[in-house]
DNA sequence: AATGTAAGGATTTTT
DNA sequence: TCCTTACATT
């Protein structure tokens, strides 16, 4: 690996049109004019990171670095986009060229590029999670391990056990022995599945969501003359949120910067929240042994928080079992204490939200800079329900997405279908929507139309079924669909049309359903291309594609309810954490293993440091009896408990006398 | 071979 | 509680 560093051309002005020195403190001045090669940047919560970056880029751009040289890692789209914005707005609009986004999105383009030399064409279909289950399952039916043995994994399960195996880069046998005992007899079946599943893929062109990282880094590793071409294309190489990156995207960093060396990561490992994808925290002290004569730069001042929120926070990670040493400090003074408060019941809790909210934005506290972040998608249903009932407007990040819904996938199967005819998961779907069509037709016809075509659908023998003329039906669309040259939205126009009917045969509540295509419409009104389109559809929650789509003003009308995941990176005015109970946070699947329950304190970290003002613990009683379904104990979160000082950190809020 | 029905079983978090 | 899976019926 070359390790000396290109010499950065030099700007025409001696001096540079941006104050840097007096914009930034010494550490992320030094971070910001790093003159190239290795850097590792310790960022804790709040200490200006998303600042560093892009003045970072900015820097490299008034250097005279070509923008589109630079590429920008981020853990979702929205964040790169909104650091391009925010770097031109202090250079000049060149900080827009920069070419950013997630590893997923990344991988993708290079993948259509250089696919055939990983064994995929350019029109190869992306997957989603229950795509690939519904392969997985097809599988392990057609195998037929389930029937003499008792308890057989289900598709979820292989899925959480091949996707494991690929993100930590273990054999299936070492995840079932770390993760899955009560099944590491049945290594040998499971393992067949794993590679009767990555053949199906490659047969048909599909990639999961693993095989767009795991083929980019074998392209990158096996391929020389690709790497190097990539690597010189971009010449900067800047990673966000470092901490949660798995091996196999560092090696895909590594792998770009392998001309120049000048690959930049920022992240804090007590923001590390992405174990269960591959990510530890430990990971990110191994960057200066893989990048040898790397520069590490730590940023300990913070300008989020209130002391108070600041001071409570530090003493959560202070109870962390391992980490590396960072005090983080501010030197603004003043401000109110978290408040932690007790509801006496879960609707309780819903209804001290919303009343807290509705003082705050009576206040005047801007609806966008409140946020209430629960751990999971549905912890906030109770708030959502009262929340419309009060008329107050909210946006939710995490949880169940559009994508999942089940029209909004038998439309984007239809897609799939037409961009890549040898997709037999999409076909499988498709047809099954005919009336007497069931599994068996509808494998046998999906092979047919990969084996011999579109025409196979409409041959003699099928025309006498009863389902002929349906067929007939598709296969006119479908043919019109390849073949013509239509623009995107005229596609998406004669998907509708044929599915139409369909979904009101298919599903009762089929009027609750329709709103929703025609926003996937209008989402695609912007679209040249239809690949793009469906790729940006999977790679990014359509959630976060609306709220860009719908402009900065939409956006501010409205309260964020979002998972703590999904919370990573952002700030608030007012932050709620909810159900902050033993069981919910931590997450009672956490409680057996020690290292699951230093995540969700990282979890319950991040949470609080996403606060800048106000900070509210709310911890409801749970009442009724455990059942399967609510899992948690009652009591109060431990991370709350194990705070010595906590008396002297919070305010107890008594909600029943206010 | 498709579809309807009853018992069984699992739940976080995301690209 | 809700969704998936196995089984029985058409």
């Amino acid at each position: 690996m070359v390790r000396g560093p290109r010499p950065m051309p030099q700007g025409q002005n001696k001096t540079p049109a941006i104050p840097y020195a007096s914009a930034l403190n010494p550490a992320q001045y030094q971070a910001v004019t790093h003159p190239g090669g290795p850097l590792l940047v310790i960022a804790g919560a709040g200490t200006g990171k998303t600042r560093t970056l892009v003045y970072r880029v900015a820097y490299l751009v008034e250097q005279g670095v070509d923008p589109r040289s630079i590429l920008l890692l981020t853990f979702t789209r929205k964040a790169a986009q909104e650091m391009m914005e925010r770097a031109s707005q202090i250079l000049d609009a060149r900080c827009a060229m920069v070419a950013g986004g997630t590893f997923h999105s990344f991988a993708n383009l290079i993948l259509r590029r250089y696919g055939s030399h990983v064994g995929y064409p350019a029109s190869f279909t992306i997957a989603d999670r229950s795509d690939a289950e519904d392969i997985l399952n097809l599988i392990r039916t057609d195998l037929g391990f389930h029937k003499d043995k008792a308890r057989f994994p289900k598709k979820r399960a292989l899925m959480n056990i091949i996707s494991r195996a690929a993100n930590c880069q273990m054999s299936v046998g070492q995840v079932l022995a770390q993760e899955y005992p009560q099944y590491e007899a049945l290594e040998p079946e499971i393992e067949e599945i794993a590679r009767t599943y990555a053949r199906y893929k490659e047969e048909r062109a599909i990639m999961d969501y693993d095989d767009l990282l795991t083929k980019c880094r074998d392209l990158l590793r096996d391929h020389p003359p690709v790497r190097q071409r990539l690597s010189w294309t971009y010449a900067h190489v800047l990673i966000d949120e470092f901490q949660d990156t798995n091996a196999v995207q560092a090696e895909i960093g590594a792998f770009l910067a392998s001309e120049h060396g000048n690959i930049m990561a920022v992240g804090d490992d007590c923001q590390s929240i992405y174990s269960f994808r591959g990510a530890d925290f430990r990971n990110i002290m191994d960057f200066p042994k893989r990048f040898p004569g790397s520069t590490v730069i730590t940023l300990e001042e913070n300008y989020r928080s209130t002391q108070p929120i600041l001071s409570f926070t530090n003493a959560i990670i202070e109870n962390a079992r391992e980490k590396y040493s960072k005090r983080l400090f501010t030197k603004a003074e003043g401000g109110a204490k978290p408040i932690y408060t007790r509801p006496p019941s879960e609707l309780a809790q819903a209804l001290y939200v919303l009343q807290r909210i509705q003082t705050h934005l009576q206040e005047g506290v801007p609806p966008h800079q409140i946020a209430v972040l629960f751990r999971a998608g549905w912890h906030s249903n109770d708030l959502e329900v009262l929340l419309g009932k009060h008329g107050i407007a909210f946006v939710k990040y995490g949880g169940m997405k559009f994508i999942e819904a089940a029209h909004i996938k038998d439309v984007l199967a239809f897609l799939k279908a037409t961009v890549n005819p040898a997709d037999t998961i999409s076909w499988h779907r498709i047809l099954q929507l005919l009336e007497g069509v069931g599994p068996v037709t509808a494998k046998r016809l999906a092979e047919n139309v990969k084996e011999k075509g579109l025409e196979s659908l409409v041959s003699k023998s099928l025309g006498k079924r009863k389902y002929g003329q349906s067929l007939r039906i598709l296969h006119d669309t479908m043919t019109q669909l390849t073949t013509g040259g239509e623009p995107v939205s005229q596609k998406i126009e004669a998907v509708l049309t044929a599915y139409q009917p369909l979904l009101e045969a298919k599903y009762d509540d089929a009027p609750k359903r329709i709103p929703d295509l025609r926003s996937l419409q209008l989402l695609a009104e912007r679209y040249e291309n239809l690949e793009t389109l469906l790729a940006d559809l999977t790679l990014e929650s359509p959630e976060q594609a609306l709220a860009r789509e719908n402009g900065p003003r939409h956006r501010k009308d409205h309260v964020v309810l979002s998972t703590i995941h999904s919370a990573k990176g952002l700030e608030w005015h007012t932050v709620f954490i909810i159900h902050l109970v033993d069981g919910h946070l931590p997450s009672s699947y956490s409680l057996h293993d020690e290292d699951a329950i230093e995540e969700e304190r990282r979890l319950f970290y991040v949470a609080a440091t996403r606060a800048k003002c106000h900070l509210y613990l709310v911890a409801p009683k749970v009442q009724g009896q455990a059942s399967f379904y609510s899992l948690a104990t009652g009591g109060p979160s431990r991370f709350l408990f194990e705070i010595g000082r906590l008396g002297k950190l919070v305010r107890r809020d008594d909600p029943e006398a206010a």
